[in-house]
DNA sequence: CATTGACTTTACCCTAAGGGGAAAGACTAT
DNA sequence: ATAGTCTTTCCCCTTAGGGTAAAGTCAATG
């Protein structure tokens, strides 16, 4: 038997980590003397905790090591599972984080050359153009984080379905309307919509008149930097948003290999506020 | 002015995040309306929204991007380096995670061929020798944990010099005695010696004599499965840890390219308790 | 003018994996 | 008997906000 301290110096664990596995139930000393409420763990318990160890290496949380424990000896492929989905995840992040250093070097680059680091927004551009009103069929939905990572292409294609069972006749590309008024983590409510060559009792009539457009090429994530720039010319010019914010599809994300090469219009409904502006 | 909806739409930051960084002083909108406590963040603002996203991604804490935005305007270089720190870091995070990812697929295959996860324990062996009597130049340090990622050259290396100044003779190679009673976060009190051949003034005898050893290959973060194995034949054969384990470093560290060819002895005192017992 | 619904405020409690420290009891050696 | 070490429980702290509640505010509607 060992007390706290010995089994602490051998796994090289703090007795405050052993304590707080004890209190959690993830790892509970063999017996504990009733007389002093001392722990006492036994040498086999050393092997329990180098599994530990390793399994929090891997970065599963103490809840999923305390699953796992009870896996490991009752159902070993699901134990196999939950390893190869961790494997996965720890691939992720490795290849997140390769995109984040080549993102960190291009900065490092804007910083050498006296650039600031929001440089990449000059590239934005913003036009106004008035929107052609078009016959849309849509569907709204609250969508959550999950399905923003997941992509949109779970929800156009019951639209797509539709279009197809009816023989009717798309005439511009998907689009998604924002009219969520916040973001906020359970989700936002978007109403995905798809233009269509003539009115029927599905459509209905989107109208939006003047709008804001610009242009986003590559990944999605940047899309607020759209936002701030039509915000930035709202102000400039004289300008106010009027209706929520809309975006066009114009390239489909499964038939293009290279994120780089998705393009993206951005629309926001506005009307003129001030004349002449002109800066 | 926008109001924290508002803001919180364009850029896509939830308004308890935005309260939060008003309370911690990251973002504080540009006025707080006086009659109702509203707050009104400005155009400029989402720009700034924008960089603490960004830095955020590259994994800055909130308490970094604070100083980070300070040094942006003052001090470009500080801001430069801050950058390239966090870009090393996370190379580091890549490497770390890909060692992980082939150490879980060795794990993958060991399931896979139904293997215990601590099957690599079985190539760990003990054998019970006595450690001859040395004269030791020592020094006592209290090692931080960062001092064990560093390694411990800078430990052995007044040592070292002192030897050479000296013209003294080493006898065996470098090693460590363990003082410490327990692992904390603070440090262990570790004894850096190396035995000479012939006594002095400096030198005091160390003379542990009947000790459980084991050979380590690779990683000293195996270490703690030597003790293990050791604890666990002590268990088994009747032995008793009698003093400080120590280490010692056959394969210099700085001379060796592979980290699998490292060569460590574990040494554990211990005295006979039982006799003859043979499992 | 009153009411309703949307928006905003502050305030309080919660997270994961322990760390730090205090106060009190227990053990061992001198 | 005393000192020094070990162990116990208890309480507060960390990050970056999330959840919820109660109360005040705003704009639009009846």
């Amino acid at each position: 038997m060992l007390s706290i301290g010995e089994f602490s110096k051998i796994c090289k664990v703090s007795t405050k980590t052993l304590r707080y596995y004890d209190e959690i139930g993830l790892l509970k000393p063999t017996n504990i003397n009733l007389e002093n409420g001392y722990r006492n763990y036994s040498i086999k318990q050393l092997e329990d905790m180098l599994l530990i160890n390793k399994l929090k290496m891997y970065q599963f949380s103490l809840e999923e090591i305390k699953e796992l424990i009870e896996f490991k000896d009752k159902n070993l492929e699901l134990f196999y599972t939950k390893l190869n989905n961790k494997k996965a995840q720890i691939q992720k992040i490795i290849s997140d984080s390769i995109s984040i250093v080549s993102e960190i070097d291009r900065d490092l680059d804007d910083v050498k050359n006296g650039k600031s680091l929001n440089s990449y927004l000059d590239e934005i551009k913003v036009e106004e153009i008035i929107f052609p009103d078009m016959n849309i069929l849509s569907k709204r939905v609250n969508v959550n984080h999950q399905d923003c990572l997941d992509g949109y292409d779970k929800f156009f294609s019951p639209l797509f379905n539709e279009i197809i069972k009816n023989k009717w006749t798309m005439k511009y590309a998907p689009m998604t309307i924002y009219h969520s008024n916040e973001y906020k983590i359970e989700g936002y409510d978007i109403e995905f919509a798809i233009p269509l060559d003539k009115p029927n009792e599905k459509t209905r009539l989107f109208s939006p008149g003047m709008c804001l457009k610009s242009v986003l090429k590559g990944s999605y994530s940047n899309i607020t930097s759209a936002y701030i720039k039509q915000k930035q010319f709202c102000e400039k010019f004289g300008y106010e948003s009027t209706n929520n914010p809309f975006d066009v599809y114009i390239s489909n994300p499964y038939k293009i290999s290279n994120i780089q090469d998705l393009i993206t219009e951005i629309y926001m409904p506005v009307k003129k506020i001030k004349e002449g502006i002109i800066c």
